[in-house]
DNA sequence: GCCAACGTTGGC
DNA sequence: GCCAACGTTGGC
């Protein structure tokens, strides 16, 4: 079975933005250091959508779209002592930390504010508007993506 | 394996 | 800047 899951990507934009990617087109997605989310990472499909989140902006929220294109990436930035996210115990032969590499697909024309996402979904249905949810990298079941993109894209 | 201390995330 | 809600670390 083909089927393509939805996700649900942070970043401060500060540090990086869906206009960041949006310039480059294509990034490898680095630097996430949490077990949950990596087994997340792991778990994606090339084919599948994620949602681009700003965390710590003004407002924080759902601004664009992208796509898996490449997975089982090994996370280059454990493997340099000059980042901050190095990892003294991860080998080249057994790295710990694998990721994903992205692509572009848009920026919305109506970005979901996180107060806009807790009017249309509670937290059992996605977990971003869940009181106390930190991960960096989520799952977002296949009906709560497709209304996502609805008043996404509604103009 | 427990759990206190500490560090981080991220909304407000 | 505050602080709630986590996750991680390390002594025991």
């Amino acid at each position: 079975m083909n089927t393509i899951n939805y996700w649900l990507m942070k970043s401060e934009p500060g540090v990086y933005s869906i206009s960041d990617l949006q310039n480059q087109n294509q990034t490898i997605w680095d630097g996430v250091r949490n077990y949950q989310a990596r087994n997340f990472l792991r778990q994606m499909q090339i084919g599948d959508l994620a949602f681009f989140y700003h965390s710590n902006a003004e407002p924080p929220g759902i601004f664009g779209l992208m796509k898996i294109v490449e997975t089982g990436i090994a996370d280059p930035t454990q493997f340099d002592v000059n980042s901050k996210y190095y990892d003294d115990k991860s080998t080249p032969e057994s790295p710990r930390w694998q990721t994903v590499k992205l692509e572009f697909v848009e920026v919305f024309n109506n970005p979901l504010s996180l107060s806009t996402l807790k009017q249309n979904f509670h937290g059992d249905e996605l977990l971003v508007v869940k009181k106390g949810n930190r991960l960096s990298v989520t799952p977002v079941i296949e009906s709560v993506g497709s209304r996502i993109l609805e008043i996404a894209r509604d103009t």
